[in-house]
DNA sequence: CAAATAAGCAACCAAAAAGTTGCATATTAA
DNA sequence: TTAATATGCAACTTTTTGGTTGCTTATTTG
């Protein structure tokens, strides 16, 4: 399909999904695609679905009991997405651009 | 359309905007329309396009210059993105997980 | 000025995404 | 064991997205 990273972009790129894995981080315990529903206004089908893409993502792991599927929050994935922004600190942060100025000045 | 973080984060998700983005911020200098779509596969109005798309997400500035037109990568955008991940950190990040319970047992 | 170059605009296309409804199935409760 | 509940699966619709081609316009350059 397409690159891990990418799949994870895409993932936190829907606000409906982000509103989802925001209430299943904060939540006490995991929560039901029923649970979940209650909770938005699209259809259960629709939760099924963005839980699906959170899950192929990492963002989201579940376990099943009885007929019941609780989904967990995983935040690790978006530690990738942490590396790849912080390249790019360097590149909006002053005091990390007079940092590179300052070396750049010293080499030359 | 949208909200700001969700036109930001759609920007990144594609794959090839990423690059383009990429290129443009380890440029010495503003590349044109023209000097970008050259270093890629897909057709010059292709690239327009992703350039509209990062533009609107304010990750890319552009100065006209007669007929041509120079873009330069504004990483600034992306500490909203960088806040937006902070708040989960907490979640992924065992030593401050640690920290976490170490606060709640204190209350307790 | 004529030719070449840089780019925009518009229409179009195919695939993906976000969401829906309807129905089947498994599990639990009355 | 029948009824209710939780969910999955499949088909379908609408919108968005990533990309294309064709044509026009503006700016340079020979």
């Amino acid at each position: 399909m397409q690159d891990k990273i990418t799949t994870l972009f895409k993932a936190i790129a829907d606000p409906t999904r982000r509103e989802i894995f925001h209430a299943l981080v904060i939540a006490t315990s995991a929560l039901s695609i029923t649970q979940i529903s209650n909770q938005f206004e699209i259809s259960r089908q629709g939760v099924t679905k963005h839980i699906k893409t959170l899950e192929h993502a990492g963002l989201v792991h579940i376990d099943s009991m009885g007929r019941e599927r609780f989904c967990n929050a995983n935040a690790k994935p978006l530690e990738e997405v942490n590396k790849w922004i912080k390249f790019y600190e360097q590149f909006w942060d002053n005091s990390l651009q007079g940092l590179g100025d300052y070396l750049d000045t010293k080499k030359a």
